[in-house]
DNA sequence: AAACACGGTTCCATATAATGAAACTACGGT
DNA sequence: ACCGTAGTTTCATTATATGGAACCGTGTTT
């Protein structure tokens, strides 16, 4: 984590991680105990991510939770900043074609970042889903982009992997998961063998610059009940086709105009630029 | 905007509205015409801001964008502080039974906040999706949940409105706001005819706790070729009993045990506590 | 009831970090 | 080679954050 270190922002936002992380509102005290922070600079930290909406306070509870205005300002960054948008119609597509569930993800902090989801009934598009993180050593979209990282981000990220064994299927160390990874690499895709939940099943593949540059991944993931392992095998083609179309589409990805004065009609950028005693 | 004012953060978050508030990756020239800080400060800023995820640097297009740490972030907070996961199942019975779209709501900063929505079986295109914004003066969880504000709380939502006039149809003024506020508040419930989107209708309930606290708001949309205003009135009963049962659930909306002292499994608290030279 | 413990809040002298004017660098154009 | 624009670094100054300790309010123990 390249954290800590960049001033008062750096600790402030340091602070909101931790408060995210522990999925629950927190009271002073248990923050306290688990910050590196003395207690009169971790009270104004919390005190100012308060007033500023990042944080919200329970005054029954008395306790800290993650604010609304992450909401809003997630809904910038998810539409600005992820593969989402460009990917939806592509989405649409699979999900319709393949009517199982379709992850598309991307990382962050060597972990997986799912930023899209289609339900095999019912398609969702916001984070309600999108946001969740999950590892990246025991998941088909996780493994697929480990494999296509270059060799020195890549040791980085399996440096972070804490092989938790979620099932008997999970692998237990770097070295087995780098060996996957080499056979990953070779055959364009790969699979989630019960690795993270019993039964689960799914094949991953990952989206590429025509440079090679990892963009992000694309999953379809099912049951043993319903399918096996070739089964879903047999939808690399098309995984294929739709993860080539994502990433022409990403790299088109312009945004209007960034020539012309912005003089159109509602209210866009910011106003500010008064003074700020 | 309570913003400015508490130190470098406070300055850190205001630059990170403005960029989200951009709408598109902005150049830090384009920043600096439209920032109350001088260069230096600025640069620092933003640097600190992108070191930390919050916001991504392209260096193709030389701009910056919201970053994927916000979409993490974010989606703590819209399941812990958001009505959306209360209100879920409720929403999808809704949504079954109605089949329009269905939109949950939460007021922030005088702005109305999209947290949760269904789309009609039939869908029409349109804004909105969670954690998107939208003007409270002309839609119908906007003016709903204005109404059922404590005097103090509207006023001051009130004096923030923008008031543009998006179709024939939308209130001109804080007076004729105000008129309509009170026939809402008698009723119970209110319309939005066609004001901020021509040919779209909705009717919208607030979510208030049995101490008539405002929690949120609720509503169902459609189109003027579909239905009536009236047509939409005969879903007031439904909503009212899903706004009703929401609420309740909110208000017992408990988090497991902040008694016992988290000797669980798997990693949920931060780790930190570690050295920070 | 007094003493205590605990979570939370405020003080204040000090250390540290933020500030911003100006200087500098890297480009793209001419 | 020259100029202009956009972005980056420097450094003395100033403002801000820091954190140990004291303080407050509330519920608990003796």
């Amino acid at each position: 984590m390249a954290a800590t270190g960049d001033g008062t922002v750096g600790k402030a936002l340091d602070v909101l991680d931790q408060i995210a992380a522990f999925g629950r509102p927190v009271r002073f005290s248990e923050l306290l105990d688990a910050s590196p922070y003395p207690k009169a600079t971790l009270y104004r930290l919390v005190q100012t991510l308060t007033h500023q909406g990042m944080l919200a306070f329970d005054p029954d509870r008395q306790s800290y939770a993650p604010g609304v205005r992450l909401v809003r300002l997630a809904h910038a960054a998810w539409a600005q900043s992820t593969l989402a948008p460009v990917a939806r119609p592509y989405l649409d597509r699979l999900s319709a074609s393949v009517g199982e569930t379709v992850h598309l993800a991307q990382l962050d902090h060597a972990q997986v970042l799912y930023v899209d989801k289609r339900n095999a009934t019912r398609p969702i598009e916001m984070f309600s889903q999108a946001g969740k993180i999950g590892p990246a050593y025991c998941t088909g979209v996780g493994k697929v982009m480990l494999a296509f990282l270059d060799d020195p981000a890549q040791e980085a990220a399996l440096a972070q992997q804490s092989f938790h064994p979620f099932t008997a299927h999970t692998l237990r160390d770097a070295a087995s998961l780098r060996a996957e990874l080499v056979q990953i690499r070779a055959a364009g895709y790969g699979f989630d063998r019960e690795e993270h939940e019993p039964g689960i099943i799914c094949v991953a593949l990952p989206i590429l610059t025509t440079g090679d540059r990892l963009l992000g991944a694309l999953s379809v993931t099912s049951t043993l009940r319903r399918t096996s392992l070739s089964g879903l095998e047999l939808l690399v083609p098309l995984l294929r086709d739709t993860a080539r179309q994502i990433a022409r589409d990403a790299q088109d990805w312009r945004f209007p105009d960034t020539g012309i004065p912005d003089t159109s009609g509602a209210a866009t950028a910011a106003p500010l630029k008064e003074k700020f005693a």
